[in-house]
DNA sequence: ATGTTGTTTTGGAACGTTCCAATTTGTGTT
DNA sequence: AACACAAATTGGAACGTTCCAAAACAACAT
């Protein structure tokens, strides 16, 4: 795409001729360099205001073979989760003075390959990647060899790179266990699938909490899709088996998978005459903003997103200052008891 | 930050030199050109695969002063209509040979201006912008004098951008002659407030429609925010409400000014032991994905997600062409009636 | 004056591409 | 064989910045 035909842009040369010092001298006071006069510094800023001086970034990283340029490839921006984590981290990485720019893969592996190519073209500094399912190691692998990449989220077995995750099985032994404290016992792990790399470790903190406690699973009900509809299908699945058990065997607790297929649960249950709380403790993970402001708030494992972001941004200073990277542990979790889990009524 | 020591780049001279030809070649392959000798084109396409060649973009564009990066800064990614709108963009301006970036404005103006100027050092091609409230029109058509900028959704009175708009009007006029069609006499308007642009196109639609059919609207609620947690608080105040009016006056239906603010009315309503669609009729605007799906599913104004974008494509086309600009009519909007909607029951 | 040190400033080369005008190569005609 | 004309290729300059080594300047002690 052409730019403006007409008008020549304002350079470093025009700023040093008005301000009366070499070009050499603008680009320092540009750099924040603190060998520079700060009268002559005075006058420089004077004339780069003067003129509507732009700094071209492109220029600068051409030659300078550096970039503050930071690409975010999430997984699903239409994903509440998803999105609300990707804003804290553009918040974040601005806030350290680089800039971010935000791509979505939609899940789609191929999506995301092809963006990465495209984003290489334009230098950026760094990846920051909630990767798609079936994401390739050896590709990782390969691309954090010319760029850094920096995972968040999700692991892919076989990549080396530095990687943030929450502590998904302290989170459903929280919430599992929680729910036992309440009183529970026919307690259910609701939504969620094989597909998905934190499936599994969201899984054994829900049954480690029941193995504490001596108690089987009352049933698992997996979702095809992690979202609202596919927790409305699950509930509706759920509430057939649940139709044909004696009623000491119905479920009477759930751990969702996330807050979202929790929303479907409800939206199900609800459609039933069923009150969540009442008829069905519910525990949901993600602690999205709707949870607690919803009628019976849901109980939530919440991560930390500032945390992320947190992370995000040690290991990208430490990647820009040449440091060792900062060895990263499980962000915690913490347990939201809320409406949604009220301490059992004696029947 | 700096890039990978000592890895030296792979570039267009690398690629001649493997190639037996000169650097010059070597761009008109990379640009596609027709006169090329396709027998040297495979052959220069054969030694960048070779070498793992990267285009680099960004001297590209400070040689050729064209780039074909699109800024798009949306107003609040973690409503999900945005998000969906957002995504929904940058899959078709990538269709058309560009590659998009999204920032998000969290609808703060100050923001919004911190990001275009850091876009700006970027050399974008244009601006895609749905505009957060109070945004100065001078801030607008000076930023226009120097990069396109089209503006989504929103209108900000006073600038001249080329600006996409869904018929709002046309909207809830469709919606409200529904619900009036079902045989609904007291309806209400819920949700939104005069802060927002399209606030009073969608509230003027409704009136038209009432006048149509000699009535008056049965209430207008307003909310503070235009989420989830906002439809919540309206729909409490207006059963406070309610239940001080004769049940001959109480609203039977409502024109929502969201499908979110609807979201928080029905859950609202559910707090109550009220059923959407049997004891209130809902119609909302914007007919987002989870719309279809609930029970009773939500009656919606749909507005052409990809119409959008291809109006701001066929926009991008003529600037890229140096055509004239399209005339952008209102995008057009489709009611999908649904259950929250349904014939009134003779009582 | 002269030297010594430290602080500011500076011109040219370089980053990897595209543009332009000019050159080389190829094809067909006389 | 010489010419005209089209097709394909090319070297050098340019885009706007940063880096580097060197130069200019200032401050002070001798």
């Amino acid at each position: 795409m052409r730019a403006k035909a007409a008008k020549k842009n304002v350079t470093v040369i025009d700023v040093a001729n008005a301000a009366g010092v070499s070009k050499s001298t603008v680009s320092l006071v540009l750099q924040g360099s603190d060998k520079v006069n700060p009268a002559t510094r005075d006058k420089v800023q004077a004339a780069m205001a003067e003129l509507g001086y732009v700094y071209n970034r492109e220029a600068a990283s051409l030659r300078g073979k550096r970039s503050n340029l930071v690409a975010i490839v999430i997984n699903d921006l239409t994903n509440p989760y998803s999105a609300q984590l990707a804003v804290g981290l553009e918040a974040n990485i601005r806030r350290m003075g680089l800039f971010s720019m935000l791509v979505n893969s939609g899940e789609d592996k191929n999506t995301q390959t092809e963006l990465v190519q495209s984003l290489k073209e334009y230098n950026v500094a760094a990846f920051v990647i909630c990767p798609a399912p079936g994401t390739d190691a050896n590709w990782v692998n390969e691309l954090a060899g010319s760029v850094p990449v920096i995972h968040i989220m999700r692991e892919v077995a076989g990549a080396i790179v530095p990687t943030v995750l929450p502590d998904n099985q302290g989170g459903t032994l929280a919430a599992t266990r929680h729910l036992i404290a309440q009183g529970y016992r026919r307690i259910g792990f609701f939504g969620g699938n094989q597909s998905i790399s934190d499936y599994g470790e969201r899984l054994k903190g829900f049954h480690m909490a029941l193995a504490e406690a001596s108690l089987e699973a009352a049933g698992i009900w997996e979702t095809a899709e992690t979202n609202r509809h596919g927790g409305r299908l699950a509930m509706a699945a759920l509430l057939n088996d649940a139709a044909l058990l004696h009623p000491n065997h119905v479920p009477e607790a759930l751990v969702c998978f996330t807050d979202i297929v929790a929303y479907g649960a409800i939206e199900q249950l609800r459609q039933h005459g069923l009150v969540p709380g009442r008829d069905m403790a519910i525990v949901g993970f993600d602690d999205l903003e709707d949870s607690s402001l919803m009628t019976p708030a849901l109980s939530s494992i919440a991560i930390d997103a500032d945390a992320v972001g947190a992370s995000v941004c040690a290991v990208l200073d430490a990647i820009r200052k040449g440091k060792e990277l900062p060895t990263l542990g499980r962000l915690e979790v913490a347990l939201k008891a809320r409406g949604s889990s009220p301490a059992k009524q004696a029947v």
